[in-house]
This record gives C-alpha cells, sequence and structure tokens, in this order.
RNA sequence: CGGGGCGUAGCGCAGUCUGGUUAGCGCGCCUGCUUUGGGAGCAGGAAGUCGCCAGUUCGAAUCUGGCCGCCCCGACCA
C-alpha cells in the first residue's frame, strides 16, 4: 500500500517548523537527548558536519591559521573583565560550583566540595584565549597570532531547536590578534568572505554579508559581521559572524606588545565562528517535502548503488555488476577526491530502501537490476529534481562528476531564485506593514522575505519592528550605496539595510 | 522565566470526566511462509513498575496534593 505522496508530513507549507523536525527525524539526522536542550547527532548527521568540518578546516588553513585547543572552562573572573561581554552572557551560562558528589541521607548524591571560585563552561572562547595571548604576546614579530578551535560550547538557551539552538553545540571559533587596527580589520572582513565562499560553493547556499547594526552586535565587539541566508519559509538565518573586537578585549586583558617604535601597545582582535546551525540551514534551504536534499559537495554519499534481484542467480550477477560500477565511479574525481559511492544490498524491499535514500537527500540513486545488466546501462535517479532515466554505463561513468555538479548548481541557482523572488526594495511604511503581516493572523502562512529599505537609528523605529516581529539582519557589504530616507522617520540615510523575520 | 497543553510498550495514541476482572489500538520489532523495478500480505509472537513520591479507598492509569520532565506560545538567543 502506497503512502500518502509525500515522505514529510506536514509539508511546509501546512506547517514549516513541524516539517523542519519531521525531516530531522526522517533524514537520521539528529534525535533529542535525555539531557534537557541538548541533541544526539546521529552518524548521518555528524558525516554531513564532518563534510562541513574538513572543507572549513582547509579554508582556515589556507588563510594561514592554525588550530589549537582551550579547556572547556572558564574562571567566572575571567568573563567579568569585559563589560559588555559579561552582559551578554551571564544570564546563559552553566555554572560549576563544586568538584565531587556525596552520599546525601537519603541515598541520593549531592554536590560537595565547593570551589572556591566557580567555572563556567565557555558560551565563546574570548576570555580564556585572551588570557593566554597576553602571556604569548610582547613584541609586535609575535604578531599577528592566528588560531581557530573547534570545540563544543554551552549557552543556556530557554527554548531549544535541533541544530538551530540547542543548549550544547558544535562549532569552530578563530581568535586572532594584529599589531595594527587595518589588520585586524582585513582579517575580520577575509574570515567572512571565507564563510560566504563555503555557504555558496559548498552549501550552495547564497548569502549576504553585511554588518549588523549595534543592537544586534555580540558583546563587547567593535563591529559584528555577519552572512545571513532566506530559508524557505523566507526568514532569515544568520550563518555565521566575524567580529572586529577592536582593543576592548585587548585593554581588559593586557593583550600588549612593545611596536617597532618601542611603544608598548594594545593588540587589536578578531575573533569568528559558524556552527553546528550549518546543518539546519542547510536542511531549510534545500529540502523537499520529501525530506532531506544535500549539495553533492557536502553529501556524506554521493550516489548509492541499490541493486534489484528476485532470486540468488540474480543476486550473484547483479552485485557483481554493481560491484564493478563502484569501483569504476570511485575512480572518478570530483571536488578534488574520489567520488563517494556506496553500495547498498541491505535485504530490504525495494520500494523502502529507495525511500530511505530519498529522505536522507542522496543526491544521485543508481537502481541495478537485471535489465540493466542485460542492456549495460544504469537507472538515474535525480534527488533534487526526482528526473529519473536510464544511461548507458560508460556513459554514467563519463558523466558523474558533471551531473553532481550540474546538481550543485542547480541547488544553488533554486535557492537564489527562491531570494530573489522574496526580496524587495521597499520605500513605505505602509507597504512594509503589508509585506510582514500574514493574511492569517490565526494560523500565519509563509510570507514576508527581505525588505532593503532606508533607515536611521532612531529609537522610534524598535517598537514598530518588535510589533511585526522583524529585525534588521544587517548593512549589506555590497549593497548600492544610493542614499534616501529613513522609511520610518523620514530622515536621510546612507544606504539600504536588509529586514526580515528571523531564527 | 510568564501563559497553555501533555506524560500509558521503541514511536504515535485510546482509556481518566463517572475508581472495579487479565490495561487496549496503530506503526515498529521477532519467527515462518508468500512477495520484491516507488513505503508488501497472511499467520504466530515478544514487549508496560500507566512520569515520580505521598495520600484517599476494600480497590487507583482513573480522585487529591507535591515534585520531575517534555511540547507549544511569549520574552532571550549562533
Amino acid at each position: 500500500m502506497a503512502k500518502s505522496q509525500h515522505a514529510i508530513s506536514p509539508t511546509r507549507a501546512e506547517d514549516y517548523p513541524q516539517w523542519f523536525q519531521q525531516v530531522v527525524k526522517a533524514a537520521d539526522l539528529a534525535e533529542v537527548s535525555p539531557v534537557r536542550g541538548c541533541m544526539v547527532i546521529k552518524p548521518w548527521g555528524y558525516a554531513l558536519w564532518e563534510n562541513m568540518q574538513r572543507v572549513l578546516d582547509g579554508m582556515f588553513k589556507e588563510t594561514g591559521h592554525q588550530n589549537a585547543y582551550f579547556p572547556l572552562f572558564i574562571p567566572m573572573s575571567f568573563l567579568e573583565k569585559e563589560a559588555a561581554h559579561v552582559e551578554g552572557f551571564a544570564k546563559e551560562c552553566a555554572v560549576v560550583t563544586h568538584y565531587r558528589l556525596e552520599m546525601g541521607p537519603d541515598g541520593r548524591l549531592v554536590p560537595a566540595g565547593p570551589l572556591e571560585e566557580p567555572l563556567i563552561v565557555r558560551p565563546t572562547s574570548e576570555t580564556i584565549v585572551g588570557a593566554m595571548y597576553a602571556k604569548w604576546i610582547q613584541s609586535y614579530r609575535d604578531l599577528p597570532i592566528l588560531i581557530n578551535q573547534w570545540a563544543n560550547v554551552v549557552r543556556w538557551e530557554l527554548r531549544t531547536r535541533m541544530f538551530l539552538r540547542t543548549a550544547e553545540f558544535l562549532w569552530q571559533e578563530g581568535h586572532t590578534a594584529h599589531a595594527t587596527e587595518a589588520e585586524a580589520w582585513d582579517e575580520t572582513r577575509r574570515m567572512l568572505g571565507v564563510y560566504a565562499r563555503f555557504a555558496e560553493h559548498y552549501m550552495a547556499m547564497p548569502v549576504i554579508q553585511g554588518e549588523k547594526t549595534a543592537g544586534e552586535r555580540f558583546p563587547g565587539a567593535v563591529s559584528t559581521l555577519s552572512i545571513e541566508a532566506m530559508m524557505q519559509d523566507r526568514k532569515a538565518l544568520q550563518a555565521g559572524t566575524s567580529h572586529f573586537l577592536g582593543q576592548n578585549f585587548a585593554r581588559a586583558q593586557e593583550i600588549k606588545f612593545q611596536d617597532q617604535q618601542g611603544q608598548e601597545v594594545y593588540a587589536w582582535t578578531t575573533s569568528w565562528g559558524v556552527s553546528t546551525r550549518l546543518v539546519g540551514a542547510l536542511l531549510m534551504t534545500h529540502s523537499d517535502d520529501d525530506g532531506l536534499v544535500l549539495p553533492p559537495r557536502l553529501a556524506p554519499q554521493q550516489a548509492v548503488i541499490l541493486p534489484i534481484y528476485r532470486d540468488d542467480a540474480q543476486r550473484t550477477a547483479v552485485l557483481d555488476y554493481c560491484r564493478a560500477l563502484q569501483q569504476q565511479l570511485q575512480g572518478v574525481t570530483y571536488d578534488q577526491s574520489p567520488l563517494r559511492v556506496a553500495l547498498d544490498d541491505r535485504d530490504m524491499r525495494g520500494g523502502e530502501k529507495n525511500w530511505f535514500y530519498i529522505k536522507r537527500g542522496v543526491p544521485l540513486r543508481l537502481e541495478i537490476g537485471p535489465k540493466e545488466l542485460e542492456r549495460q546501462t544504469v537507472f538515474v535517479a535525480r534527488r533534487d529534481t526526482g528526473e529519473k532515466a536510464s544511461v548507458a554505463r560508460a556513459e554514467l561513468v563519463a558523466t558523474a562528476a558533471q551531473r553532481l555538479d550540474e546538481i550543485q548548481q542547480a541547488l544553488f541557482q533554486r535557492a537564489l531564485a527562491l531570494r530573489t523572488a522574496h526580496t524587495r526594495g521597499i520605500d513605505s511604511l505602509d507597504e512594509f506593514r503589508a509585506f510582514f503581516t500574514p493574511q492569517n493572523a490565526e494560523e500565519p502562512e509563509i510570507h514576508g522575505g527581505f525588505a532593503l529599505c532606508h533607515w536611521c537609528d532612531d529609537p522610534s523605529v524598535a517598537p514598530v519592528l518588535d510589533a511585526l516581529k522583524v529585525t534588521i539582519r544587517c548593512v549589506p557589504l555590497d549593497g548600492d550605496h544610493e542614499p534616501g530616507r529613513c522609511i520610518f522617520t523620514g530622515r536621510p540615510s546612507r544606504q539600504r539595510v536588509v529586514f526580515a523575520k528571523a531564527y
């Protein structure tokens, strides 16, 4: 008996947040853990993250960075050093106050051995890294320091969603120190560029590079740059950030050095990061009502071979053909690596196995049965378009890389088309309100998008945005800088900024 | 942390208002047979301290109190 038309219920149009949860489940990416607010990342989800890590790590190294590792725990006093930083993170920190457990009178364990100074579990590592940099840097010759770490961090979020906001998450955080302001600014922009390139070239996710307004800035930063992407529900997702920290942390933590003139001066620092949120971003950019859709460059498996047979005789012949095909395809180079092609000979019904891979988003499914053996063909199904065709075996091997590349490009173009279709320059407050107001207030349908508007930093703007649940995503770095008038106050504006509802 | 909802088999639920034999159903799981090119059919089977603790009662999944957890909506956030 065939199930409903789509593998995922509800569909995107019916209930987008529920659809998201169902895709995570159907693709077996992760599940909620017994630990409040934390998720277990399952092998398929983790393999995806590993691919992201591998590519990003290569990009960081190409731009001169080295990996290191700093402690999970940070003395509480470290966090107090930078005023804005404390305020930003204090209310969401896990705090370690004891170092052992004892059996209580009721037979249950109770914390014992109070710590003299509580430790916090890092929500981010600027302070512990800065403390070390203060020791490592004495001379301008010690600069720049360009370090990245892959780590987990904890932010005690009140409301969590898998991959998008969990109490513990995996990320990388780059921390650099420079002799000059200009050099630190270059670094901040360079790493934002790395993120943008990764998002677009690997994730096939178009992004807007921009600068955050004061209200959205990282606590303690002078300036925060971000990449912003539009999800399929037209909401914005901040997918990566790069902070110019100025000398704020350097002053707070005495990161100083002697310059060429023998003067003692403070260093200029930056920090930048992306997290497992990128997995959520990838999901919401490409997936459909049948489950996950993966861009080939990041797919843990780029193709899967599905043997079809009735009896043992067929099984042997089909599997031989499949193994030979797998070997041939593994000899193909795609994105500078051998093509990742799996052969699934599990004893499972054909339809069920097919859906297994549809839901997991494998870009190409290659069905091999007696007919294919006879004709020396492969039955190829494309995940992104659903297109299916019988292709000569030799031709498939010859065009496999090109086919994956087509999928990669098609996904990017489709995402870009969605963003373009729902990005609009808006010049009046009425139109702005209409753009961000759903037709059905009870059950809001997918609506809105990115509004490009003139704006000025005036306190009267905030209540209007709050009422609509709209935020300023960023001031685009490469937007046209035509001047105009703020749609809220009528005052002069230097350029348009991006407004959207956001995750 | 405020408002609302929910905890019963691995998952999803019914039963609770109106206490009463052995707590059911669907999916999944196990075994067998038949099947197998888009989510199989039949037969048999395993699996539950009804979230936890206390109370009321001859008797509690059901009533009362407390606690814990999860989900949704707000405020906060990568």
